[in-house]
DNA sequence: GTCTATAATCGGATAGAC
DNA sequence: GTCTATCCGATTATAGAC
């Protein structure tokens, strides 16, 4: 892995442990392993660095959805896949954490991969419903919209509930209780 | 207003706009409109002021919740009650928001507050979930603690996305899609 | 491309006058 | 109780040598 490299993956690293008011250039370098002119000739400056990173972490969540998601399955079996696939729940989201940086969000262009990727995963989630619906998995009466806001809300908050109380458990009830309420749309004969 | 008590309120709004790391003791000073030497007679620290600002806000926000929680209503009611209570969406939640700070969590002093705060939440919103399934109000198959969990964790997410979209609609979203599962656990004679 | 040196500003706090 | 002065390290760079 070169210098470049080693810096972008460096600031994801920090950028998910840390946040961006939290990361400083010289603790990027550090774990970089290089010194302060290697990263100002490959990047403007922290901000430049920290948009690679996002992008990358963005990209790399929104591969990971979509390999779950466009699996087999029922609707409700894929958004099972995607819901108990392994994390690591006290680490958080690299990308959710985010949100809660004033200033990514106040950055448009550091903002835009966060908007992009709960964008597209919402839409995506919302298909997969739409498409169970349709097919007679569903309950006709659910909304597919509003219950995909649900479910990646739930993800994102199950984070905040376990890094509150230092615990997977409410992360893994608030999973277990979204399966159940969805669960009960599903028809007994698909 | 003196200026201790002006102190603690300007540090609970710098913390839940940029968190503990992105709020200097400079910054609370002068919003407080109080001297270095005035913040640091009435708290030995930053991390003695933040905790005196934590405290306040988990306990605001914990009594905002009993009252909506203990109020008349069937289990659903109370809950759509608590759900749509107005908020400032794109600001966060102010206690929420600071377990994405490394500093509080691995604190157990600041981070103590946090954990109360969403235990006492879920236990209560399981109460009021197990008590709508005693009377009848909702289905036997309801789980009340995980429900609990996904309920509190809807809304935190919802935060989440709505930063990240610089938008409530998200938020909205969550919210409506969560009262649409659970409504469809009421049962049609309650 | 990478390094070291330098610098202006900020962060977090202490000391002591008033 | 509140103020100003001072301190030391961290932050976020820029300059220029190699």
């Amino acid at each position: 892995m070169d210098t470049r490299e080693r810096l972008i993956e460096s600031t994801r690293e920090l950028l998910w442990e840390r946040g961006y008011v939290g990361t400083s250039p010289k603790a990027i370098q550090q774990r970089a392993g290089a010194g302060q002119g290697s990263m100002y000739h490959h990047f403007a400056g922290k901000p430049d660095l920290a948009l690679a990173a996002v992008r990358r972490s963005a990209e790399e969540m929104r591969a990971k959805a979509e390999g779950e998601l466009s699996g087999p399955g029922t609707a409700y079996e894929r958004i099972e896949t995607y819901l108990l696939r392994e994390r690591e729940i006290l680490r958080g989201c690299p990308v959710g954490r985010l949100t809660q940086d004033p200033d990514v969000i106040a950055d448009p262009l550091l903002r835009r991969p966060l908007e992009e990727t709960f964008g597209w995963l919402r839409e995506r989630l919302a298909r997969v419903l739409a498409e169970g619906r349709e097919r007679g998995e569903l309950a006709s009466g659910l909304d597919p919209v509003a219950t995909a806001a649900t479910i990646v809300a739930t993800l994102q908050g199950g984070y905040v509930l376990a890094r509150a109380a230092a615990s997977v458990e409410p992360f893994e009830f608030a999973i277990k209780g979204v399966l159940g309420l969805l669960a009960a749309q599903t028809t007994p004969s698909a």
